[in-house]
DNA sequence: GGCAGTGTCAAATAAAAATTGACAGATGTC
DNA sequence: GACATCTGTCAATTTTTATTTGACACTGCC
């Protein structure tokens, strides 16, 4: 009887919205309003909003805000949503990809 | 009489467009034509030639292609992408940025 | 001459990013 | 109690980005 095996390729971790960080360590921390905070990032109240209920994304330009208010590289940032966007693409064309051929020559 | 200085905070050094890797590195390794590469990446081959000629950007889905297409990590070619859209977006906010404040309490 | 490829263009679509205006509810304060 | 400020969310809209399609002139090759 041949026994099945589960295979794993991916830790298939979530990794972390960056609007998770904002609302979970940031704001508190700073303990100020998102309604002030949106003010000095120079964005609309809303699209912090999204941000931080994890349904908007990082933008490159949201990245560098957000470096210059928190003091902390945009990089961080950019990292963040980056490895977020990764992994849900990855979800999304997982069928497709399979019909991509892998050339292992690089 | 008071001497002037230039204060560099910045490498400035522009990070390369994934690209170029593709055109200058990847692509003549696997010594593929554009228009089949394309095919094989499920892509039109309008979009991988604004790509290798850096008009267009590597999107997150197309990193996921280009992962398993040339067998390294997606990863790599996202974060060259988000580097270089970083870049880009700290000179276009330049002047905007230093009216951010910063909180250093993070 | 016909096939495959190249590089670029414009037009069109589709999807994502961001703004504005509005709303009901909470909380504080004078 | 009325005022101001903040909250979280909604819908509509605008702007921008990503991607496709179709077309064009040109090149190289059997």
């Amino acid at each position: 009887m041949p026994r099945e095996y589960k295979v794993r390729t991916k830790p298939a971790m979530q990794p972390p919205h960056p609007g998770a960080i904002l609302r979970l360590d940031v704001v508190p921390a700073l303990r100020i309003s998102i309604a002030q905070a949106a003010r000095e990032l120079g964005v609309s109240r809303q699209l912090l909003h999204g941000i931080l209920a994890e349904k908007l994304p990082v933008s490159a330009e949201m990245a560098v805000r957000l470096g210059k208010w928190c003091g902390n590289d945009a990089h961080l940032w950019i990292a963040l949503q980056r490895d977020y966007d990764l992994w849900r693409a990855e979800r999304k064309l997982a069928s497709r990809i399979s019909g991509i051929p892998t050339h292992e020559a690089v």
